[in-house]
DNA sequence: AACACTTAGTCAATCGATTGCGTAAATCCG
DNA sequence: CGGATTTACGCAATCGATTGACTAAGTGTT
């Protein structure tokens, strides 16, 4: 509004060469005042340019650069559901980030094995993108042949791999500040709910509660395990009521293993909290059951731009490690947490 | 693993140059017999092409090919917040179609009107995307400026607006099979929340809800407003309660809304669905509430699949119309639901 | 004044593919 | 058999930007 010369809707996108023609000066200068840098120009030249990229709006062709400079400006995440409140929390975060280190993300949500490695193939091998976070619960074989086969840097979230550095958040002390709360409000009997071993995220939790019940001087607790969905915490609270060990608190260790177990046990009719105490796993408040779960929080979507960030720090030369996140899992305490009955 | 000079890694990915060199033919006829169609070329080269372009694993540089033909190969998709399921179905569903017609998906989650409108300028004016695929909620006149300035195809999903065709659910569907079902259960004393009039599908859900009501002849029922969000639902049910109307049967326009009114009505000690029936909304079972609320469930994936799908047709030349995803509205029954008390 | 540096740019190649035009050789036709 | 078509490609420009090599003019030094 500043300038009247200001036009609103230029046909064609202004172009390195019509600035140069404009002050009479060869694209190049242009580039290097623009982008390049290592130039000497006069002020009044290089002002001119400026002033002219911005009369004209200039903005970079994309494509044309990254053709040149071989860097394309763009990240990729691949998630097996966006549906699923952990993965969007993820993505979220990276989404977030990536815009404000001026990435463009590019996201795939591949459900199976088989298009994780198509997809993978296909965004590297056409060069799509200048790196890879993957989020994908599992990595077949297959999966694994195809990223080592067709390197390009990449990272995992969520997941430790043997292949790639990871981004984490602290599982372990997740794990371990379910138990010590139980043991605060005076729990013994207690149960894990877990997941099949494939599941490095399971692990570590599962091995931080059981520090935390050796710390705590707790007896030994029952092991349950289900897949990481709502049918599979289901399914184990399930069985863990049939097989009446008493149990008056559960950890279910992944937010949906925790809504899930809750819906079994209203469904047997055991009163949340009076009866049994349930700790779950959390992301940004996405639990909605009533009662409200109690519920160890940790940052997802810090994760999630963690992980761009470090995408960005390898491109910069600075190489990675295996990021912890360093903001602890916090303790929300809802309705579903009390001291456990007299009996 | 059929040819025995197949290689494992290539330093450098192949180029038409390398399929060239390797056969002395020209790389433009290369490039014509991979991609180009309209030429004549001798059976024997052209099946040397091919099975030269094979044995490479060439694959073209999506930044290069594209950089000559004016087309990214990618589409944009910006939303308000990927937490959000119903937003999470429907850039799944996108993303997931996307995919399949060998587009790739650049996800933009802009919180506020203000990164609305730099993220679209940014991706339009880099070139970044071919078309831009729209699910924020509010259009701001600067937002609406952005686009009408700086112009790409686009489309508006789960949303209509003045500026650009549509796809969206038959809201008023769901809205009419609301008031029907209630009616059917027996009960005439009903309650509808809605959103702040600007939301075009709160409107429409509404509209429904109203012919529903006046075909099944119910008298009229009570008006409640909270935006689209937990807390909106749950303030909206508080309201609804402290004005003691005696309603039985409450429609949730909104997941989210859904799912803050049932926890409203549960801290209030109203027994669900005893004394107080509530049908909400509901994407790909994304409710986890006890009891399940009963809810209509529209199609929020195919609605993002659809966008794509239109988008796609436009570049083929066809004209866009408004689009409403013929997948009806479905009833979902589950615990909220129930026949209105006596009294 | 002769020589060496700086300064302020320009030139041209390049990234990897696409595409209109040109043309030698092969084929057809009468 | 000679001219007209076709067939089967090759040539070179182009998309828009980046970058190393190069140079003409100006400045400083002795």
């Amino acid at each position: 509004m500043t300038d009247a010369g200001e036009n609103k809707g230029p046909s064609r996108p202004a172009t390195l060469k019509d600035i140069a023609q404009a002050l009479k000066v060869d694209v190049s200068t242009v580039s290097k005042v623009l982008s390049g840098g290592g130039i000497s120009v006069r002020p009044e030249t290089r002002q001119a340019i400026i002033d002219e990229a911005r009369r004209l709006n200039y903005r970079p062709h994309a494509l044309a650069r990254n053709l040149r400079t071989r860097r394309s400006g763009a990240l990729g995440i691949m998630l097996p559901n966006l549906m699923n409140p952990v993965y969007a929390a993820i993505v979220r975060g990276a989404v977030q980030r990536a815009e404000e280190l001026g990435y463009v993300m590019l996201v795939a949500d591949v459900d199976d094995e088989a298009t994780s490695t198509s997809v993978y193939l296909r965004l590297v091998s056409e060069r799509r993108v200048d790196a890879m976070i993957i989020a994908v619960s599992t990595q077949s074989q297959e999966f694994v042949e195809a990223i080592e086969n067709n390197p390009i840097p990449h990272l995992f979230v969520n997941r430790r791999s043997k292949i790639g550095r990871s981004v984490t958040v602290d599982d372990f002390a997740a794990g371990m500040l379910a138990a010590k709360t139980f043991a605060e409000y005076g729990h013994s009997r207690l149960a894990f709910i877990g997941a099949p071993d494939e599941l490095d995220t399971a692990q570590r939790r599962r091995a931080g509660f059981i520090k935390g019940v050796k710390e705590s001087e707790l007896p030994p607790f029952i092991d349950a395990v289900g897949p990481y969905s709502r049918k599979g915490g289901y399914d184990a609270m399930m069985s863990l009521l049939d097989a009446k060990w008493g149990v008056t608190g559960v950890f279910a260790s992944n937010l949906l293993v925790g809504i899930g177990a809750l819906a079994a046990a209203l469904e047997r009719k055991i009163k949340v909290p009076e009866q049994m105490s349930i700790i779950t796993l959390d992301a940004e408040d996405a639990i909605y059951t009533s009662p409200p779960l109690t519920a160890i929080k940790t940052s997802l979507d810090e994760m999630g731009a963690r992980a761009v960030d470090e995408v960005d720090a390898m491109f910069h030369g600075r190489e990675s490690k295996d990021v912890v996140i360093e903001t602890p899992p916090a303790l929300i305490v809802r309705g579903s947490l009390t001291r456990p009955p007299k009996s």
